[in-house]
DNA sequence: ACTGATGCGTC
DNA sequence: GTCGGAC
DNA sequence: GTCCGACGACGCATCAGT
């Protein structure tokens, strides 16, 4: 099967934004796939699952410029400069990317060579598999070599989407949930088929083993698939909604309440004395938390998968220590010094597998109980909860879950068909975060000093913008984060013209920018705009309040967000150092 | 042995 | 993680 | 309601370059 084949399929997909006709074209592709290569076509577009354990490429958009810069013979700066232009330019198309520009390389040097014969799919699937492999001293000039002989024999097209693939985004708008439904269509000509292969898919987590599944066994084998213990689970993931009230009346008037830990999820396996771990994305953590792995080896049952929120705690303060010290446990070495230094602890909240039992078709109320048995005196905890049936004590719960250190609370279904349901699919569990009430002494206003621009469907407004606050003492301005969510697309439009006049080639002397960040445009401090976050933290990067609770440390915005333009508001007018400092000590007094 | 750049994972 | 857009 | 893809801060691993 020849790759353009494929090429060809991304170009329709990159020419619509219908979803029935992205499945046509999807359907058409799999019904030409041989066998074989079926489950390779899945992983090129979609990437191949990461709990298996296979190293990534280890290759993205830098050192596909570096890439394209050797074989072209063209300056790194070069390529990069033209992206910036060509980024603020159009907006229409989807062209403006590091893919169509090696395109457009490889067609004017084409005209005088001969036509390199088309490229396979198991050519360019076997060469991404090899460059994983590499690793050690050389192994990105060994990876560059690889790339870089994979666009020399490729056409155009071929070349652009190879690249696109490097990138580790096809921004074509498909997905697996796409996926699935044309698998169901192109192998059962029944869409409704979709169910049982999403079901699978829940199960085993790799579309392109389903995929050659039902290639070669058919649905019957889909249905056949069950849980292994070992084999991660799709995590099930809540919705949101904005306030208790909506939630209670979506719930059907009462429901159970769960304490938000602010840590990582955790799927623990045990199978007699062996236990694995993964993360919400399904990664092995196995290694990283040998604490939880003891723990769950405690829980006096042969076979078990449950869930739970892993925190990490100072046991001498005993309350909850932040999330970013719980991200010193992600690591590889050193595990046993750091394991003492962040104590952890998991605090369980479901069950989905029990002795040779699937809990997952179970209702909440059963998989809790079920549950509340099992972790008794074992170093365990279950997630604090409760029944709730008014407004009243919703709130209540949820103040104290803040009080305790949380970020909220999950509200859940207590209803006869709350089972565990992967994805993000209905409304059985509903976050509702602290920082959701529209408390407007949260928001902050920040000056906008510099911006990016943006690429694929942003491609010619600003990506992110950089905002600082005001320095009184020093009469400057200093960047304490990027802020790119919360944008319409209304509002994008609107900055680019609001900007324009503010574009300035060197910086303005009273702006702080820390020298990590590197805006494609700056501008002189004007324009403030309202930001909210979830949380103020220390930052190693930025230098707003630098030094002020730790060395060599600034203050940055947890998940920043647009708000508004505040056009009534000068520079000066910005949130001060002083007041940061302020709203960071009392949001550590709770 | 160290630093900076880059990638990739958590949220 | 948050958010908005297209269906 | 679903699905998708724009983009955030931050910590660790890896590698190139010194």
């Amino acid at each position: 099967m020849k790759y353009l084949d494929l090429v060809s399929t991304y170009e329709k997909l990159d020419n619509t934004t219908k979803r029935l006709e992205m499945i046509d074209h999807l359907v058409e592709l799999i019904k030409k796939t041989p066998t074989d290569l079926i489950d390779k076509i899945f992983y090129l577009t979609l990437g191949e699952p990461s709990w298996i354990g296979k190293p990534e490429i280890g290759m993205a958009e830098k050192l596909a410029i570096k890439t394209i810069s050797a074989s072209f013979g063209i300056p790194v700066k070069k390529i990069e400069s033209h992206l910036k232009k060509v980024r603020g330019l159009s907006s229409e198309n989807r062209t403006t990317d590091l893919g169509s520009f090696v395109g457009t390389l490889k067609g004017k040097k084409q005209m005088t060579l001969i036509k390199p014969k088309p490229l396979t799919v198991s050519q360019v699937y076997s060469t991404f598999e090899k460059m994983r492999t590499f690793s050690g001293s050389g192994s990105q000039e060994r990876k560059m070599k690889s790339l870089a002989s994979l666009l020399g024999n490729a056409s155009p097209k071929e070349a652009k989407w190879i690249i696109r693939t490097i990138e580790g985004k096809l921004r074509v708008g498909i997905a697996e949930m796409t996926m699935i439904e044309a698998l169901a269509i192109a192998f059962t000509d029944d869409k409704t088929n979709k169910e049982i292969i999403e079901n699978a898919y829940n199960l085993r987590c790799d579309l392109g083993y389903i995929a050659k599944e039902l290639a070669v066994n058919g649905i019957k084998a889909i249905k056949n698939i069950k849980i292994q213990i070992g084999n991660p689970i799709r995590m099930m993931l809540a919705q949101r909604l904005a306030t208790p009230e909506e939630i209670l009346e979506k719930l059907g008037g009462k429901c159970a309440l769960e304490y938000k830990y602010d840590g990582i999820r955790i799927q623990a396996h045990k199978n007699e004395d062996k236990i694995v771990l993964f993360s919400r994305n399904l990664e092995s953590l196995t290694e990283q938390f040998p604490d939880v792995r003891e723990y769950i080896k405690g829980i006096n049952v042969n076979q078990l998968i449950l869930e739970g929120e892993c925190v990490a705690y100072d046991i001498t303060k005993n309350k909850f220590k932040p999330f970013q010290e719980l991200m010193h446990r992600r690591r590889k070495y050193d595990i046993d010094k750091v394991k003492e230094q962040f104590r952890v602890k998991l605090f369980v909240f479901d069950l989905l597998f029990l002795g040779r039992k699937s809990y997952l078709n179970e209702s909440y109320v059963k998989r809790r109980k079920e549950l509340e048995n099992l972790i008794k005196n074992n170093g365990l905890s279950t997630a604090k909860n409760l029944i709730v049936e008014s407004p009243k004590p919703f709130y209540d719960f949820l103040d104290n879950s803040i009080k305790d250190g949380c970020e909220g609370v999950i509200a859940k279904s207590i209803q006869i068909d709350s089972i565990y349901k992967a994805g993000a699919r209905g409304f059985l569990w509903i976050k509702y975060k602290h920082s959701y009430q529209e408390n407007l002494g949260d928001s902050i206003d920040l000056v906008v000093v510099g911006a990016n621009m943006g690429r694929g469907k942003w491609a010619g407004v600003y990506g992110a913008v950089f905002g600082a606050i005001y320095d009184k003492d020093t009469d400057s301005f200093k960047t304490t984060c990027k802020i790119a969510s919360g944008f319409t697309e209304d509002v994008l439009k609107t900055l680019m013209d609001l900007f324009d006049p503010l574009r300035i080639k060197k910086q303005d002397p009273r702006v702080e920018l820390p020298k990590e960040i590197k805006p494609d445009v700056l501008f002189s401090p004007n324009i403030v705009i309202e930001v909210r976050g979830d949380e103020i933290t220390l930052s190693p990067t930025y230098s707003a309040a630098f030094g002020e609770f730790k060395e060599n440390a600034g203050l940055s915005i947890r998940f920043p967000r647009f708000i508004q333009i505040r056009k009534d508001k000068n520079p000066e007018d910005a949130t001060t150092t002083d007041e940061l400092i302020q709203m960071f000590q009392n949001q550590n007094k709770k």
